[in-house]
DNA sequence: GTATAATCGGAAGCATGCTTCCGCTTGCAA
DNA sequence: TTGCAAGCGGAAGCATGCTTCCGATTATAC
C-alpha cells in the first residue's frame, strides 16, 4: 500500500502526499465515497498519477482519510470524558457525534457498510470504544441516561440522526441538534417504557457486521 | 419510457413485465438502488433485453418499484388513522415505518437522495404527506406527543432507524423496536426539554430539498 | 398449418471511473 | 553544473454495468 522507505523521499513528493489527502478529506467529506479521484487530483492540483501512486488503490485512499478521522473522533471522546458531571459529559459528546458524521459522509458510509477497516486504524477503534462505552456506563451510574440501553445503541441511534438530516441543507443543523434533543429525552430514565431485547454492546455489534459479511 | 399502446399486447409479454417488476421489488429490497438490472433479469427468468424493453432506463424501473410502494405505504397509512385512539394509531404506523424502510433499502435510498420522483407518484405521495400529518396532529391534539415536533420531523427520525440498523443482520428487528421505542418516549410531552428551531412540516422539508439540489 | 408481427435473449456497444504505464521533469548529491 | 533516480502528468488500459441491436423464436389471426 504505502510502505515506501521513509528514507530518502523527496521533499516535493511528500508535500504533495499531504496535498492528496487534504484534498480526499475534503472531496469525500463532500459527496461520500463516490467522490472521485480525479476531483482528489484537481484539488491536490497534482495529476491522477500522484494521487495513485501516493495511495495505491482508491480503497487505500479512503483508509487514509478514515483513519484520521478517527484520531479526531477519538480526541472528542476523551476530551468529553475530562468533564466531572458524567451527564455533561455524555451530551457534550453525544451532540458532537451526529455533527461529526454529517460533516464526514464518507466516515458514515464507511461505518454503515462496514467495509474492511485498515488494520493501521484497528487499535484506535478499540480505544474509541473503550472511550464511548465509559462515557455510557458513567452517565448510567449517575442516573442521566436509562440502565436499559448499551454504548452500541446509543451509538447507532446517533449515527440515524446524521442519515436522517444529511439532504438537509442550510437547516441540517437545527434539525440535528432538534432530535438529539429528543432522542436525548428517550434515554433519560424518567418515564421510559420497557424495551424489547438486551442492551448492543460494541462487541455484539462487530459480531452482528461479521455475520453479516460472511 | 412506457406509453406502449394498450392494445395487441401479447399476453406473454404482460406476464413478462410482471415478472420483471416483482424481481425488482425483490432485488432493490436486498441491494437498494446498487442492485443490477441482469440480476433483475436472471430472477425474473428474462433477458436483460426483456427488462429494458419494458423499462428504458434503470430509472424507470426504480421509479416503477418506487411507486408501487408507495402505494404500499399510503395503505397502511389509511389503515392506521383507522384506529379510533389518535396515540395508538400513530404508534402503530410509525413501528412500521422503519420496518418498511429496512425491508426496501431503494425506497430509503431514493427518500434520501430524492432524486426526481416519477410525476405518477406526485399525487400518491402528497396523499401520502396528508395522511402523516394527520396521525401526527391528531396525536399531538390528543396529548400522546409533544406539540413541538412536527410531522416531517417525525418522518426523519424513524427513517433514521432504518438506517442505523441497516446492517444489524438477524438482531435488526429487535433493534428496530428498541430504537422506536426510545423515539417514542423523546416524542412524549413529560419531561420534555425544549427544542431549537421550529416544527418541521413536509412543505419545508420539500423546500430544503430542492434548494440543495440545486 | 401458415404468415406475420410482436417479442425474446444475450452479445456487442457505450459510458463512467479506477488503475497502470511511460516519456518528460525536477530535486538533490557530488 | 551536471547526472540521474525519484517523481510527475495524463493518456491509454481495464473493469463494471447500463443500453442498444438484431437474428431467432413464438403468440396470434386466418
Amino acid at each position: 500500500m504505502t510502505v515506501l522507505p521513509e528514507r530518502q523521499q523527496r521533499a516535493d513528493a511528500r508535500r504533495n502526499r499531504e496535498l492528496v489527502l487534504a484534498a480526499a478529506e475534503e472531496v469525500f467529506a463532500e459527496s461520500g465515497l463516490k467522490g472521485q479521484i480525479e476531483e482528489v487530483a484537481r484539488r491536490a492540483g497534482v495529476g491522477v498519477g500522484t494521487v495513485c501512486r501516493n495511495f495505491a488503490t482508491k480503497q487505500a485512499l479512503v483508509e487514509a482519510v478514515l483513519t484520521s478521522m478517527y484520531e479526531n473522533l477519538l480526541g472528542q471522546a476523551l476530551e468529553a470524558l475530562d468533564h466531572p458531571d458524567p451527564g455533561q459529559a455524555f451530551e457534550r459528546f453525544f451532540v458532537a457525534l451526529p455533527e461529526f458524521h454529517a460533516r464526514h459522509r464518507a466516515l458514515g458510509e464507511q461505518m454503515a457498510n462496514e467495509l474492511e477497516l485498515p488494520s493501521s486504524a484497528q487499535p484506535l477503534r478499540e480505544e474509541l470504544t473503550r472511550a464511548l462505552t465509559e462515557l455510557v456506563t458513567r452517565a448510567q451510574a449517575s442516573g442521566a441516561v436509562r440502565a436499559d440501553i448499551g454504548p452500541a445503541d446509543v451509538s447507532l441511534l446517533f449515527a440515524g440522526i446524521a442519515h436522517a438530516t444529511a439532504l438537509a441543507g442550510e437547516l441540517q443543523p437545527v434539525l440535528r441538534e432538534r432530535y438529539v434533543r429528543i432522542i436525548l429525552d428517550g434515554m433519560r430514565p424518567h418515564e421510559a417504557s420497557t424495551l424489547p431485547g438486551r442492551p448492543l454492546d460494541f462487541a455484539q455489534l462487530r459480531r452482528m457486521k461479521q455475520r453479516r459479511t460472511k
